[in-house]
DNA sequence: CAACTGTATATTGGATCCAACTTTGCGCCG
DNA sequence: CGGCGCAAAGTTGGATCCAATATACAGTTG
């Protein structure tokens, strides 16, 4: 159990997961003293982290008055499905004329993975396996600023993504539509995938809707700022291994309301 | 001319101006203690400023190895401005179709800014003024994320930009080509606006060819990485523009030596 | 009674100090 | 003479301490 190489890494990690998890809601204001403790650092490294988050757009960071997580509109989530689906069709575009066998069999191995984990009914590691499918699948493009760019967009949306996963039929239906996604890909039917990668979007933004709460109290739409610039980031491992969090959960209350 | 309301902002300011200028060149490491010196300021907020620059992609860390200015080979410069031409045609199209005029007011406003900046010879205002140009022009569109995105990937070559105008024919061009786009967006035009920014891209890029160095050398494939750490560094560089500055240079040797 | 102001408290921002790691240079051995 | 290993220096990583700012709460005043 290697933990990271530096303290940073392994309070990203943390936060990712505590993001992931509903652990820490959106709009819930981070309490840097109240991490920092729970998680046995000091406050400089999960600034630090903080920082990254808040480049990839997962947590809104205002001067003096701290981190919250990010609250993103139901007009926020679209733009960024949106803006997915035109970035993805383009890498899935170079990937079939350049994918390999063994990388077009990683992408085969991922899928039994997420389909493994819905067998289990482990939202944690569905999520993840299905991350990878979908990056395995673009990789051979061989286009790592476009791949950063994606990796970003999926980041900004982690804290939304639990709920999609929790319906039995979503995750029915994302395997089906994943398997014709990689029958696709094999056959190096770039049009055909592009076609099935809208209407795999298509599925996900309808499924969102309808679990979206009305916009909470708070303002409306957060997301990036007009101010100077920042921006996003790559993220790191997933940190292998790691499963049963015994840890208590996170400090805080859900501070939506 | 009050200053950022925290010091980390300052910090960040005066990096970027740095990194524009050529102050700090591609892989030169960043010395901490040597840049916080000189800007007078503790390398607490330096370390938070570079994690944004990190984020964007201006900048290179490896854990326990410091920061190190990005390097970008000719094909990572390639993507970049290809994603860029992608998306902000997504978003030119959008905001021909909502400008209202006032916000057309402001694209033409920066128009003669840059304009103005070109008569005076100065390259940093310049830039700053193009900038400005092709934000006003794709704001309208109204979709934050887009522009967050197009943002860093501008930022993301902010230590290749100052070559291209060091360049009287490059100037020149910018400033015609910027009129056609001006007249296409208040005609709304968007097919035509479409057309041109393509063009505007292709001469940067053709451009860009020229300046840059030979694209042999270390790795190929730089850019980001997969996941992890990052191992950018190597190879040679370019050593771009890098017009004399007034203010004091900043720390370290080129590094790339 | 509402609005305002001054003060107390909670929280973030920055600086300094110490520890961990990486790199460099020297001496030793083959 | 070249390669290896150990030690010292330089640099980064993290923790603690203090300062600056924002927020909450009284008390006061119109």
């Amino acid at each position: 159990m290697s933990r990271p190489p530096t303290t940073q890494q392994f309070v990203l990690d943390e936060l990712r997961k505590a993001i992931l998890s509903g652990e820490l809601a959106p709009n819930q204001p981070i309490r840097q003293d109240s991490v920092a403790r729970r998680l046995g650092v000091s406050r400089v490294p999960l600034r630090e982290a903080l920082k990254t988050l808040e480049a990839e757009g997962q947590v809104v960071y205002r001067p003096h008055r701290g981190y919250t997580v990010a609250e993103l509109s139901l007009e926020d989530l679209l733009e960024v499905y949106r803006l997915r689906e035109l970035l993805e069709t383009e890498a899935a575009h170079h990937a079939t004329r350049r994918a390999e066998t063994a990388e077009l069999e990683r992408v085969a191995a991922e899928h039994r993975a997420v389909a493994e984990a819905a067998e289990r009914e482990d939202l944690v590691e569905m999520i993840a396996a299905n991350r990878r499918f979908h990056f395995a699948l673009l990789e051979p493009a061989g286009m790592p600023w476009l791949m950063r760019v994606i990796r970003t967009l999926w980041d900004a949306t982690d804290a939304y993504r639990a709920v999609y996963y929790n319906s039995v039929d979503n995750r029915g239906r994302v395997l089906a539509e994943h398997e014709a996604i990689l029958r696709a890909a094999w056959e190096r039917d770039g049009t055909e995938l592009a076609r099935l990668l809208h209407a795999h979007r298509q599925h996900a933004v309808a499924a969102l809707r309808d679990t979206m709460p009305p916009p909470s109290g708070g303002s409306a739409t957060h997301g990036p700022e007009g101010r100077s610039h920042r921006t996003h980031s790559d993220g790191q491992s997933p940190a292998p291994g790691h499963h049963d969090a015994g840890p208590p959960p996170f400090p805080e209350g859900s501070g939506q309301e």
